[in-house]
DNA sequence: ACATAAGGATCGTTCAACAATTCGACAATA
DNA sequence: TATTGTCGAATTGTTGAACGATCCTTATGT
């Protein structure tokens, strides 16, 4: 068999497009993680439907897959919710947090450091950002430095957890009405993480993570308060 | 407000029911966990949907949950298959579990006694059943231990994607031909890593389960074989 | 004020239909 | 014989309509 047919291979997941289902779930996903659609709002079949131009069946499919993200809650002949973060919520999930960005860095510190390079980008981006305040940005930025710092796992189910528990984690985000007090402590954070991995520092950087995490959490809890 | 009153809010959960897409996706899952459908298998959506008695619509449902736990595989227009595991999925498999399972050692290592009754429980449940030769039942209290083990982390979302993760092993699981070799080595194993735990001997106990992950993957790679 | 009943809205589920796609069989071609 | 083209059956993807069940609101009555 010929080589060059051999490596077509590579692009065969680039073919099997997507189902409307999984589209429209894409599309309902970004709406979510941008605050378009509160925690607590109902979302109507019938209005997202016709909104959408597709038929109840199929939203009802992309229900079922952003309900099993957690992003939205299904309430028996209720409809479906997006989801209402509790302080439980919270704090389970930087407990998990915990887990996979602790165990991503006990498992690379002092790695080679062409194995930061994602890592690194996010932190630089997030740094030019603060500077021309554009918090907005910084958030995200921030946020690519966390999924960075998780894939440093190597393992796509880890990365796709973290991918989900960021996203949850925006449900919340939203509470600040003050992006800038809360991004923007961690910019240097992220930063000094950063120069402890590269340098080896294990053991200090594991600490740096796990003060970051705690810092994070209670502001976001203090800032929210109600447990439900 | 009456105590007896205040303690029925742990069951409302029982309460709100479930659709019949979910109730059909806890029984597809149920007979994907016990190798009936066995990997690789097409699941016709008139053949099942005519055999549960439900609409293909109400079964699609049902497809998109099992499909996002990753029990399922769907091929656009092409139908949906039972998952079939490559080596590389196996090792991401084992990849997470040291990092979920280790974070609850290093977490729980010399924590009172009554927070290891789910752990101890399994690991004598395993031994009764190894002595009487029910080698079936070793591997599900095998599971059980590590279920437990994964829930010292004290995170319902952690202890989700363990039985999640759990589950998607299963689906390898299968291929061994003779489950005694495969479970009986791994009791005497679990006693002493609960022992370790017990004595909270932390990192003895991260050893144990490091190297106790490494044999179980070794034995289920080398039995597979086949990447794809 | 409170319980009850009525009505409307929405969900849960089914069914029938049709286009699109896949797959295998068979014919056509070199 | 090996490759390509074509056809038809089977199945999926998606829609739209339908109907009972359930929830929510509002009106009704005491």
């Amino acid at each position: 068999m010929n080589d060059a047919v051999a490596e077509l291979e590579h692009d065969r997941d680039r073919l099997g497009r997507s189902s409307t289902a999984e589209r429209v779930a894409d599309i309902l996903r970004e709406r979510i993680a941008e605050g378009l659609f509160a925690p607590g709002r109902r979302l109507s079949e019938e209005a997202i439907g016709t909104a959408l131009g597709v038929s109840r069946n199929t939203l009802r499919e992309a229900f079922r897959l952003l309900g099993h993200e957690r992003l939205l809650e299904h309430r028996l002949n209720r409809g479906v919710f997006v989801r209402v973060l509790s302080a439980e919520d919270v704090a389970d999930l930087y407990r998990v947090r915990r887990v996979i960005e602790g165990a991503a860095v006990r498992h690379s510190a002092g790695a080679p450091p062409e194995r930061f390079a994602a890592v690194r980008r996010a932190v630089a981006d997030a740094a030019r950002a603060a500077e021309e305040g554009r918090w907005q940005d910084v958030g995200t930025a921030n946020i690519r430095f966390h999924q960075a710092l998780a894939a440093l796992n190597g393992s796509p189910r880890l990365d796709e957890a973290m991918r989900q528990l960021l996203a949850e984690l925006r449900l919340v985000f939203h509470v600040m009405d003050n992006p800038r007090d809360f991004h923007e402590p961690f910019v240097a954070r992220n930063l000094e993480l950063l120069e402890l991995l590269e340098a080896g520092r294990a053991e200090e950087a594991g600490r740096a993570l796990e003060s970051y995490l705690g810092d994070a959490e209670e502001l976001l809890v203090r800032a929210f308060a109600p447990d439900r």
